[in-house]
DNA sequence: ACCAGTTCGTCAAGGAGCTTGACTTTGTCC
DNA sequence: GGACAAAGTCAAGCTCCTTGACGAACTGGT
């Protein structure tokens, strides 16, 4: 028993401590730049919906469901979008109790802005790490996603 | 004008979109053993703090100041670790004002299974990826930090 | 046609994890 | 000694999530 090893740069620049740490930095720079134009309500939580919204239109329930949160949650999210003109409210004609969330002209625009603030980021940094390490830093991170993923369906 | 250009997959992978749930997956992973051992009441904020915490000491405010939030946050999760015997509050004898937060030998242990915890994962995504790209996606990610954290201080 | 069970979305309450502001105590500088 | 700064706490509030309960509406079996 000699617990006094305690390796502090080890655990500080840890895989772990790393990869959160940059996807914390990653978001921040996005959301600020997207602040500072057009949309300076806009909050994190909103840009989580982005990705799983289309001109088609989506349940609210199906959005909860692929963001891994509960209905409740979604909701007041919704409520912000409606209010920038950003999405829409539709009833389902195929059920009443349903409403469908589909993306106006404006919300498609926003989206393709958020597009290209996010090229820009990635641009930066493409400049700075060269083309193949960026490239491939999306491939193992994919992988690693796909990893991770697969052993929390084992242990849930 | 044509705004109906909404490419829903090249938002969905993005690199951004894929750095934010990696770093998700990872910390869950992570959480889900050490609750499921020898610290159930451990929340993800109190991890935060571990790569901070020495046997020699630390002030809680320089705490905050390296994690980037206020006093007033660290506080309570101090408190939590005090209550669990992982750190102990000394009186700064060089400032009656502060109180310096020290690892106990408990702490000490905690913090070395933390690593093996970590390593265990790692070791996992290694035997997967490979020794190379695991390296590499580290050192790629280290870089990206910096980047990403000198942009920070421009803007900020 | 009816009733049971499920699902859609909302209201209400609460917890976690942060924030800013105000404050006491103590240290530092002139 | 007196102005100012810093350490840490208390209080209030915000964001983002949770669970529980609910009315309305759909589905399937009888």
């Amino acid at each position: 028993m000699s617990p006094p090893a305690v390796p502090d740069a080890t655990l500080r620049a840890s895989l772990g401590q790393v990869l959160f740490r940059a996807a914390r930095l990653y978001n921040e720079a996005a959301l600020r730049r997207v602040q500072a134009g057009a949309a300076p309500d806009l909050r994190f939580a909103h840009t989580q919906l982005f990705p799983h919204l289309t001109t088609s239109g989506t349940r609210s329930s199906a959005l909860a469901k692929r963001l891994g949160v509960s209905k409740q949650a979604v909701g007041p999210l919704l409520d912000d979008l409606v209010a920038w003109a950003l999405v829409e409210r539709v009833v389902d004609p195929t059920d009443r109790r349903a409403s469908i969330v589909r993306l106006t002209p404006r919300g498609g625009e926003a989206i393709v802005h958020g597009l290209v603030v996010l090229g820009e980021i990635e641009a930066d940094l493409r400049r700075e790490l060269g083309h193949g390490e960026l490239d491939r830093l999306h491939a193992t991170l994919l992988q690693l996603t796909e990893l991770l993923a697969r052993g929390d369906d084992r242990s849930g």
